[in-house]
DNA sequence: CTACAATTCAAACGAGAGTTTGAAAAAGGC
DNA sequence: GCCTTTTTCAAACTCTCGTTTGAATTGTAG
């Protein structure tokens, strides 16, 4: 007798991960979560043994997707000039501006993490190793080939944080003092300055 | 009779600013305020009618004094080259990472707005508009002197944001995978890595 | 059909949050 | 030195949180 029971699950992974995506993990209470699957509040508990489990899950789907996108990205990314790659990355990591879909919420969620790791991202951080790191490493390993380990991680994290403060401030900027509007034409204007800055400051001076 | 009150007051408004700067306005209590401010309880809705009300406190010197250290480095900065002074500001923004005194615990505060804005803060920031800002784009503006202002914000948040997910995430980034050291002299180093990166960034190609 | 396990459900529990209360204490003006 | 106002204090109140409980319901194998 399995089949009933997923449907619970389901609809509560789903929930859950558009609750956590928009509001982290603190922010978001079980009975919000129940409320929105429209299941009895003692499920949670019953299929993922309390709110943590829960969290654990949708933080579990979220890396694997993640990882699986950004990995297929990896592949084609490796035929392109550097600077087209870079573009590239820059646009991936803009996405959450525009597009609702469920990698956008992935992305929030890991962005949720950046501010203030939980306990299950920080055991899972260290279970499952991100290769996403990896992948930003590598594509700026292309422009500081002769680099040390230190100075790619510095520079992949330079990288990932000018495209982060964009999505992580989005409602922030819509407003006065900046007023930065957020329509398609907008970020994808947005995007080329972006990696148009951030592929110059990693060029060798000419 | 003012004099007694205002040993409390500022009591409360210590304990709360390094609480804040910490935690975050929401995983502050005001329980937690009180136990190290050593004041009653009731203090809090006394003196601030709330925990909102002790938060714009908080706020509001923040600005004050970060707005004020910003517009004191803002005339030395004008006599400067551009590259030095964006390296100044660089510097500055990163100060969190090392320094734990008032100034670096207003950047922490502000931080923590950039993730979740609370009504308070929205409020504040439409009243009491943001000099800091301005200064971030006349900054960008000696580099891309033709630039529209839209570019010019963009060029300032993206400044900002190189700078801020060092300090943002400066606990995770200094364990595995990055394993960033964040001593003095590290410090150094990345500001100095940080700010040649965003000066060739803008540059206009030689 | 029956029996048993899996699943749902409404209700309550205990802990922690911010706030309120009303009396006690302290301070200052006259 | 009294009287009024300001300030402190311990306690309780109300609300929300995550979790637990135990009965009722549902699904399925024999």
């Amino acid at each position: 007798m399995t089949r009933p029971s997923e449907i619970t699950r389901e609809r509560i992974l789903k929930a859950a991960q558009r609750l956590f995506a928009e509001r982290g993990y603190e922010a978001t209470s079980v009975r919000a979560i129940v409320a929105k699957a429209r299941v009895n509040q003692a499920a949670i508990n019953y299929h993922f043994a309390g709110k943590d489990g829960l969290y654990r899950e949708v933080l579990r789907a979220a890396f694997r997707a993640l990882t699986e996108h950004q990995l297929a990205h990896a592949e084609e990314a490796k035929t392109m000039s550097r600077e087209k790659a870079l573009a590239e990355f820059v646009r991936d990591q803009l996405r959450p501006l525009l597009a609702r879909d469920e990698i956008s919420r992935h992305i929030r969620i890991f962005n949720w993490e950046a501010v203030r790791p939980t306990a299950v991202f920080r055991k899972l951080m260290s279970e499952e190793a991100a290769p996403f790191m990896g992948l930003a490493v590598d594509l700026v390993r292309r422009f500081l080939p002769e680099a040390d380990q230190r100075t790619l991680m510095v520079a992949a994290v330079w990288l990932i944080g000018q495209c982060n403060i964009f999505v992580r401030n989005s409602e922030q900027l819509a407003n006065p003092p900046v007023s930065l509007a957020l329509d398609e034409a907008a970020v994808e204007r947005l995007a080329e300055l972006v990696s148009a800055w951030a592929v110059a400051g990693l060029e060798p001076p000419a």
